[in-house]
DNA sequence: TGTATTTTATTTGTCGACAAGAAAAATGCG
DNA sequence: CGCATTTTTCTTGTCGACAAATAAAATACA
């Protein structure tokens, strides 16, 4: 029966019917549980969660301001799709932020900051040893995303945010069971000279890390992907 | 009458309705006909536009999520800020991306590119020749967005948009009437030499001509601000 | 008169229903 | 059997109404 499947038709607080939507497609969204593509039904989605169409239409329009699904007019809403020929935009973009934030996390940071920093550096430390790679992605962007907020330019901090949730995507398509190697350990110790260049306050050496940093990450995944291209092709 | 203030109320199609409120109120907000703090009735909107709430509260949801105005849950929503104390934050994402945009119209452009760039040049031309200072602000807009988009990265085009946004409403607080001088003329020779550099694909004079556009910009703004701020002292 | 408390009023958040638009299915025709 | 046309079906976009939440007003009380 579809009411055993149906757990959230309970009373909720006003506002919070949108914000629970919102996130849970997001996540859905960025860890392929709803793959590119994939149709969003309005109707679908609000007998699942116990409500009126009102406020699966806010979320869904949030969610199309962000880029996450395209709306066609008067037809259905779908997933977006990645845009692999200009996946070269995104890891440029990319490397810039990383720059960019880290270099004003040096600059600007303050004590609490180090402390959210080193926290998530730590989860990320658990991630490994444990081998989780989900935590582990999940730790990473955690992780550099409070080194942006340290950062202090809100600008940076929302273009930082969506090339993150847009590379969750991309990691959980090409990386997960492609032989990782030991690179976790090693952007783990990355990791450890970005706060080291942060703490001292060292913007170049800041910078010259966090590019490393980035280029040693878009490398990993432009490997993931020819690899698993190749594969395409091979078949 | 309110029958006669409602010109809006006739027979649109189907979909046109949120775009519409959605471009109006943004265009209001931008040009400050609708000043930061402004209280944004649903009601009222609702009444002027001759339609129910929901497409107004949809394009609401899409200006909330670019940051133009802010909702208090279950209370008013406003038009959002300008947040002055962190303005500088401001200039460096847009120095940034002024010069991130240039350098990769440098060397991306294809020749259609180069036909939309000159043709806002001429209308900045034109704007500066006729003394219009809202057409200057409005073609000098267009063709930055023009040279980013010959650069072809989305992101920064995003990011770009957005601050483009934020700028014209801080120009449109403190530009207009402090005495311009002759800064929009420098300004076009400025523009000349970065559609010359970006034309050569010279990719190095793009960068460094965008930023000292970048910098030209920032400061004249900065000055305005300060001749504001001590005319506000001085009463 | 000043303050705490209740009442009213206004605005938002949500709902169910209906109409418009477009794809899919069914029908007609060569 | 193949194609054009009509009908059906399904999804979206919009509407008017109602309930919850909050601010403002009114009232009670010391």
């Amino acid at each position: 029966m579809s009411s055993s499947a149906n757990p959230a038709a309970t009373d909720r607080k006003r506002g919070s019917g949108v914000r629970m939507v919102y996130e849970l497609l997001r996540d859905q969204i960025l860890d392929l549980e709803l793959p590119p593509g994939a149709i969003v039904d309005e109707n679908q989605l609000a007998e699942r969660f116990g409500m009126s169409r009102t406020p699966i239409r806010e979320a869904l329009v949030r969610l199309a301001a962000e880029g996450l699904i395209d709306t066609l007019p008067n037809r259905s809403t779908m997933v977006s799709n990645i845009d692999f020929p200009n996946l070269h935009t995104f890891f440029d973009a990319l490397t810039l932020m990383y720059r960019v934030t880290t270099r004003l996390a040096a600059e600007y940071h303050q004590p609490e900051d180090l402390v959210a920093i080193r926290q998530y550096q730590k989860a990320y430390e658990l991630a490994v040893k444990d081998g989780d790679e989900i935590g582990l992605v999940a730790a990473n962007r955690e992780f550099h995303y409070a080194i942006a907020e340290a950062g202090r330019n809100r600008y940076y901090l929302a273009l930082f945010g969506r090339l993150l949730d847009e590379g969750r995507r991309i990691l959980r398509l090409y990386y997960y069971g492609s032989g990782t190697g030991d690179y976790p350990q090693i952007w783990f110790d990355e990791h450890e000279a970005i706060v080291a260049a942060v703490a001292a306050r060292d913007i170049e050496a800041a910078d010259r890390i966090a590019r490393q940093h980035a280029n040693q990450i878009v490398s990993q995944i432009q490997a993931a992907i020819t690899r698993d291209r190749r594969q395409d092709i091979d078949i």
